[in-house]
DNA sequence: ATCCCTCGGTGACTTAGTTACAGACCGGCA
DNA sequence: TGCCGGTCTGTAACTAAGTCACCGAGGGAT
């Protein structure tokens, strides 16, 4: 179901962690790959609140450029560089050619916006829904390591919160005993006591 | 663009208003048209919130059941007919079929896949960044129509809130003389102020 | 007329978001 | 070594939103 190989011939790029890959409003004219490294999707607002939308992982295609390539649209986000990442990209003649010959890129392509069509409607669920420290403890439990490197700041765009109540709320969860604040990173001591609050 | 006509031979099915059209968990064995009516897709927390994700409309098709028939998966949220509907059905080896031998229906889907793609991110910028009270203003502002036949409980689902809190913030535009409240329809006096809010 | 059900209103309280700071930590550099 | 500027975190005070619990109004059915 992959479809690294037909990225074959094409050069890896380097960007470098923090480094914006794509910006609201910009037009797409190519087809992405993530070979390495992860790519965070989100929109700002006004006062510079953010919501994340998504990661782009290895090995899977950005959906929101598809969209933007299939719809002619520009790109509906803001794009940066998680960490040091390696991407190829295709020119938009060679993935509408790849569309219209390659059935199972074209396979490829659908399933991807499929499941990302899912994970965002999720997302609304979780926003519309679900408490803050409902949230957080889920995110938190998302990493399989118990030392998990970010900042509040970050945790708060992805629950989409502002970071203050992640402070509050981490501070709640500390003082339970449940983790371990530290700078730039949370330990998490009782995986199990979180698990219970979701 | 229209893909009316690939479900030319395909009978009207009549669902009658308020009626539930897929639920959450179905299995998607067919793909819809809806030749008349309103479809609303929305999920529903333990607690009994509603969250509205997109209505689906006359000619366009419905993209949760794309996703699901191409994705293998179960349908993941609520759907219920707003209106009296005309819907016409076509069997997934059908939609398979098209998909691979019609350049014109895939395209079509793939526009539509793209476009709602995009409704959902916007829907969860507005969760997430925008007040209530520009959130309802925008709603309102939505129908060209200055007497709004809705009740407060069905604004909430589509805001995102509870009904309280809509109550509330409509009882504050009723005071400022921008609308009219009456029972099961909101009258838009003023739009220019309404619209001064967004 | 009465019953029932949906719809809307409201008070009291909890949770979340904003504003506005201050202090802690860290790396670079004099 | 100590200072400086940046990022990261803590927190108080306030506003906005969400929840809970309840009541009353309207309108259709019998």
């Amino acid at each position: 179901m992959s479809i690294a190989h037909y990225f074959n011939g094409y050069h890896d790029i380097r960007i470098p962690a923090g480094q914006p890959v794509l910006h609201q409003g910009d037009e797409c004219l190519n087809y992405f790959l993530l070979t390495a490294g992860s790519v965070r999707l989100f929109t700002r607002s006004a006062r510079g609140r953010e919501v994340t939308l998504y990661h782009v992982r290895p090995d899977s295609i950005c959906v929101l450029t598809t969209s933007c390539l299939l719809g002619g649209r520009r790109f509906p986000a803001e794009a940066v560089a998680d960490t040091d990442l390696r991407v190829r990209m295709m020119p938009k003649a060679r993935f509408d050619d790849l569309m219209e010959t390659a059935p199972s890129f074209r396979d490829a392509v659908f399933q991807s916006l499929a499941q990302r069509m899912d994970s965002l409607i999720q997302t609304i669920e979780k926003l519309a829904l679900e408490p803050i420290d409902v949230r957080i403890a889920k995110y938190l439990l998302s990493f399989d390591t118990a030392l998990i490197q970010t900042t509040h700041q970050l945790v708060a765009s992805e629950v989409g919160t502002a970071r203050e109540v992640v402070s509050r709320h981490l501070k709640q969860l500390a003082d339970k005993g449940m983790i371990q604040p530290e700078r730039g990173a949370i330990r998490i001591l009782d995986p199990d006591a979180l698990a219970k609050l979701t």
